[in-house]
DNA sequence: ATGAAAGCGCTAACAG
DNA sequence: CTGTTAGCGCTTTCAT
């Protein structure tokens, strides 16, 4: 460390000719509480910035057992939707005078895993983690510790945990309801990660979707098995191929829907003319793609602020040692941007 | 902080009957070194893991005067430019054992340098920053403090300091070379923010473009204050509705470029065929925009490796009261993606 | 109205 | 081959 940046609070006492004790107390606003004198409390605080002296959260994090720093994991930053939610957590987690330590699990349970040590190593005051979503067995033991955790976007119905999280199920059911209300009868869904609530609750969706509208199920319709572009591509290839062609797809992420879009101009078909596309996740450029896309838009901002807010109250509670806050199921509606992906076909 | 995780290297110590000392040796790798028996050193570590023992970073940060962290600073993490950046710069450090702490400056130099203050604060290593960019008095500081610091994309002239940039310069210069290749005699410039080094080193390579292809250059046809898509459409709007309408336009940011599509629809007109558009960014969905857009490409990814490779040295090197490393400048070159949004007009 | 001293959990001299 | 002890910078109890 730079050693010209010694300052300590030792420092500053000196030079005030008063004790730490006086000091700490000062910078930590408890002048009144001690009854410090107005004249020791100014000339503390004057010299304190003269010397540009910064107190030290390493020391007084271990001397408090409380370190105003969260740890967030999240499967993959680059990915737009991920790191809008990253964003509103930074920015309302310094608003309350937290720092962020972030970690990308890269979609990997064991970097998540090691992940979830490191932060434990750090004496995070507490996790937001949206995990890779197969098994949840490794973050049991963050919650038997009462570290306070707040999960997003995907869960775990085992997991006694707060979350919050989008409503896919009621978002997959009212895009492929769109669908079918646009007379399309064979419709193809591109899904994700497999094992993950978020896949599983947008595929059943779909199913129920096209169950309600009393549409068969053809289990081969359904494709795919991560949320990356290249998956959306492979599928979507496989998928142009069938005869008969479906004449919808149901892409479950905006990743996906890149993929397919490639696919589907290399094959020479347009959107919708040829097949009909509708996408979870909103984006900034979906209004400018080829044929601007229909998308379920979920409220990315809210699920970081929201995340954050349960997570202090958590941590509120924590420090006071009061009852446990009651475990909270957060599930935000999405809303479905019509745009022109989707055809309306002669019935 | 969970009581229930307790334990400490002494509890750990206690259960094998040995000391502190031989424990942290042990769990530090330095068992050779201090010829520690085989069998003792198996049982701590046994013991460690039974435990579920997971050492305290912060003070080990205190003891050590090295907390295995740095500091990072972004404009806006939800521009995916600048995620990516960061997820690199995160994968690397992880690799390293270093954590990463995330401040969102949110394009505000006020908030940047607070962030700076805070990461001062918690001890890190090193820091990454992208600066806001229009001064750098804040960061001096730092610098003086031998605070290993690496500072990318945006850079200050009168800073001794090691950065990554993008060759912003040749890769506009290229860009409007293009254009006038294919004919454009009026180009419109839409910048970014003013005073920062990557807007005027953009605005330069146009300018010099214009120049050196002997055409005349039209102050008006530069336009814009910031980086943003609403930049954009302001932008836009403005330039499609002189007489004559510019044939093309020159974006100095992806987000720029969005807005600008907007306004171009939104005026009833085409890419290309009304106007032509070359964009700063390439980005995963470039190629599937209404019309697929010429962009200039940025290694994203190399910036981010690179950067922190660059701060890694920094900080071994301070760590072991070495000479100070020479001051690295790297500038990484663009490339020119030729895709569909400029138009080859008639001579 | 202020200070002395203990201790958070860890590591590194120094000692044997 | 292992342990004792001091101390990183801070806050807080207890004392005055």
């Amino acid at each position: 460390m730079a050693q010209s940046n010694a300052e300590t609070i030792q420092s500053v006492a000196d030079k005030v000719g008063v004790s730490t004790t006086t000091v700490s107390r000062v910078l930590n606003g408890k002048a009144e509480t001690y009854r410090i004198s107005k004249r020791t409390e100014e000339r503390v605080l004057q010299t304190a910035t003269e010397m540009g002296y910064i107190p030290n959260q390493v020391a007084r994090g271990l001397r408090n057992k409380r370190t105003n720093t969260i740890g967030l994991i999240i499967p993959d930053i680059s990915n737009p939707f991920f790191s809008t939610i990253a964003r509103n957590i930074e920015i309302n987690a310094r608003k309350a005078g937290c720092s962020t330590i972030l970690s990308d699990s890269q979609e990997d349970t064991q970097l998540e895993k090691e992940s979830l040590r490191l932060l434990q190593g750090r004496k995070v005051d507490g996790l937001i983690i949206c995990p890779v979503g197969e098994i949840s067995a490794h973050i049991e033991p963050v919650l038997h510790k009462n570290i306070p955790l707040v999960i997003i976007d995907r869960y775990f119905p085992e997991l006694d945990c707060t979350y919050v999280i989008s409503d896919n199920y009621k978002g997959a059911f009212d895009a492929v309801s769109y669908l079918i209300e646009n007379n399309h009868r064979t419709i193809a869904c591109i899904q994700g990660r497999a094992r993950t609530s978020v896949n599983h609750e947008r595929v059943q969706g779909y199913r129920d979707a096209l169950k309600k509208h009393g549409l068969p199920l053809d289990e081969s319709l359904i494709i795919g098995e991560s949320f990356g572009k290249k998956n959306g591509y492979i599928g979507a290839k496989i998928l142009l191929n069938r005869t008969p062609r479906p004449t919808a797809i149901f892409s479950t992420s905006n990743l996906i829907s890149l993929g397919a879009m490639g696919a589907i101009l290399e094959e020479g078909l347009s959107i919708p003319d040829d097949i009909s596309m509708i996408s979870f996740d909103d984006q900034p450029y979906s209004d400018y793609l080829i044929t601007p896309m229909t998308t379920i838009a979920q409220q990315t901002d809210e699920i970081g602020h929201i995340a954050f807010k349960l997570l202090e109250t958590q941590i509120n509670h924590e420090m006071n040692q009061d009852m446990k806050p009651r475990i909270e199921r957060i599930v935000l509606p999405t809303k479905l941007v019509i745009r022109k992906s989707v055809k309306t076909l002669k019935k």
